[in-house]
DNA sequence: TTTAGAACGATTGTATGCAATCCAAGTGAA
DNA sequence: TTCACTTGGATTGCATACAATCGTTCTAAA
C-alpha cells in the first residue's frame, strides 16, 4: 500500500535517477539553488548516496530542459531565470494551448461519438475530473498555496487528453519554464483563474472544439496580462 | 586541419553521444528507422563499436526530443511521425518565430547602438551571411537539394541571434519535428521560400522589430499553407 | 617584473560488470 | 483444454573503475 497522504510530493518510490531530476529542478525552481550556481556530479551523488550515473543522466536531462548548462569536461551551473523570455513564453504557450484544447475538444467528441471507450481516455478524464475538484475545495479553504500544482496538473492533463505527444511534450517544456518565473510568488494566480478551468472543462467536454480553443486562449492571455503587470511593470 | 569539404555532415571528430544522438535522428527522419522500429542498447553499441553508456544517453535525449519513445526495462521503439500534429506546429512555431525575430532585431538594434561589439554576436552575423550566401547559390545552381539544412539552419541562427536560449531551445525541438514531417520530401520548399530570407535578415540589420516580427510571421504562415496544401490535402 | 610552459587537480566522458525488472514460453494440475 | 505458476532469457538501471580533457597554478627564464 502507498502511503495514505503525501504532505510533499517526496516521491520515494520512483527510479533514482527520475528522483534526482525532480528534486534539482524543484530546488532551481524554488531559488534554493540560484542562477550561476556550480553543480557537480560527485557531490550530487554523494548528496543523494547514489552512484553518478544516474545524477549525469537527471543532469544532461534538466539541460535539455534548460535549467542548466553544462560544458564539456568543465561542469554545470544554474541557467538564469529567463524572465526577459516572459512574454514570448506566453505568447507560444498561447498558440500552444490553444490546440491542445481544440484537439481535446474533438477527441472528447469521438470518444463519445464511438461506442468504444478509450481506457487511457476515461482515466485522464477522472484524474482531471478529480483535480478541479480538488481545486475548488483549495479555494473554499482559502488553501491558495495549492493551486499552482494543481494549476499544472490541469493544463498538461488537457494536453494529454488531447492524444497528441509532441504538443504535450512541448507544454510540459513551457509549463516548467513559466513556473520557473513564477517562483516563489505561486499563491497568487488567484482564484479567478481557477473558476475559469470549469469553463474549459465543459467545452472540451461538450466536444465544442471552437469554444473550447477560444476560451482557453483567453485563459492564458490573461495569465499572460497578468504576470506582465505585476512582475514586468507594463 | 579539418577535412577541406564535407560531402554529408559525418561529424567525426564530435563526442561519441552526440554522434549516435545525431545518426540516429537522422534515421528515424530519413526513414530508415521507421516508426515503431524496436531499439536495444546493446546493438546501437555494438554497430557504434562504443560502449552502452553513450548510447544511453542519447537515447534518452532522443526520448526527450520525441522521437523514440522507452519503457522501464523494456527498451524502445520509434515514434510515429507527428503528422496530425502538423499544423499545430506550425502555429506554434509562427508564435515563436515571430517572438526570435523581433528580438533578434532589437538585439541588433543594441548592437549598433553601443560601442562595444559583441563577439558573438558578429559570430553569428557572420555565419547567418554564409548561409544566406550559400542558399543563393544553390538556388542559382539548382541544387534544391541542399536548400533544407540550409534553410533549418538559417531559421536557427535567427534564433541564436535573438540571444534567448529558452526560445532557442524551443525552436530546436520543433524545427526537428517539421524536418520529420517533410521526411524525404526535402527538395520542394522552393526558391521562393528562399528568396524572403533575404527581407527578414535585412528587417533584421535594420533593427525594425516590427518588420522582422511581420516579416518572419508571413514566412512561416506561407510554409505552413505550403506543406497543409500539398500534404494534408486541406 | 613579465611571460611562456609544464605539471597538477578537478571534472566529465567512457567502459565494464552486476543487479533489478519485465515478458514470454513452457509446465503442471484441475 | 485452460489456467495458474515457474522459469528462463533479454533488456534496462545502477555501481565502480579508468581515460580524456580543461583550468589553474607554479616555475623558470628572459
Amino acid at each position: 500500500m502507498p502511503s495514505p497522504v503525501r504532505p510533499s510530493p517526496d516521491n520515494g518510490d520512483l527510479a533514482p535517477k527520475q528522483r534526482v531530476q525532480d528534486e534539482i529542478r524543484r530546488d532551481i525552481i524554488l531559488g534554493t539553488l540560484p542562477a550561476g550556481t556550480r553543480i557537480t556530479e560527485t557531490a550530487l551523488a554523494k548528496k543523494y548516496g547514489i552512484s553518478r550515473v544516474p545524477v549525469r543522466e537527471a543532469l544532461h536531462a534538466l539541460e535539455a530542459e534548460g535549467f542548466v548548462e553544462s560544458k564539456p569536461f568543465a561542469g554545470s551551473t544554474v541557467c538564469a531565470i529567463p524572465v526577459d523570455d516572459a512574454d514570448d513564453l506566453f505568447a507560444v504557450r498561447e498558440a500552444l494551448e490553444s490546440a491542445t484544447a481544440r484537439r481535446a475538444a474533438e477527441q472528447a467528441a469521438a470518444q463519445f461519438a464511438s461506442g468504444a471507450p478509450d481506457e487511457r481516455w476515461w482515466r485522464i478524464r477522472k484524474e482531471l475530473a478529480k483535480i478541479l475538484d480538488d481545486g475548488d475545495v483549495a479555494v473554499q479553504r482559502d488553501e491558495l498555496h495549492r493551486l499552482p500544482e494543481l494549476n499544472m496538473r490541469f493544463h498538461l492533463g488537457i494536453a494529454e487528453l488531447s492524444g497528441s505527444a509532441s504538443l504535450a511534450g512541448l507544454l510540459r517544456q513551457i509549463a516548467n519554464k513559466i513556473e520557473w518565473l513564477y517562483a516563489s510568488d505561486v499563491g497568487s494566480r488567484g482564484k479567478q483563474a481557477w473558476a475559469e478551468h470549469r469553463a474549459i472543462m465543459a467545452a472540451i467536454d461538450a466536444g465544442h472544439s471552437g469554444d473550447a480553443e477560444g476560451a482557453m486562449g483567453r485563459h492564458v492571455h490573461k495569465s499572460r496580462e497578468g504576470y506582465m503587470r505585476r512582475f514586468s511593470g507594463k
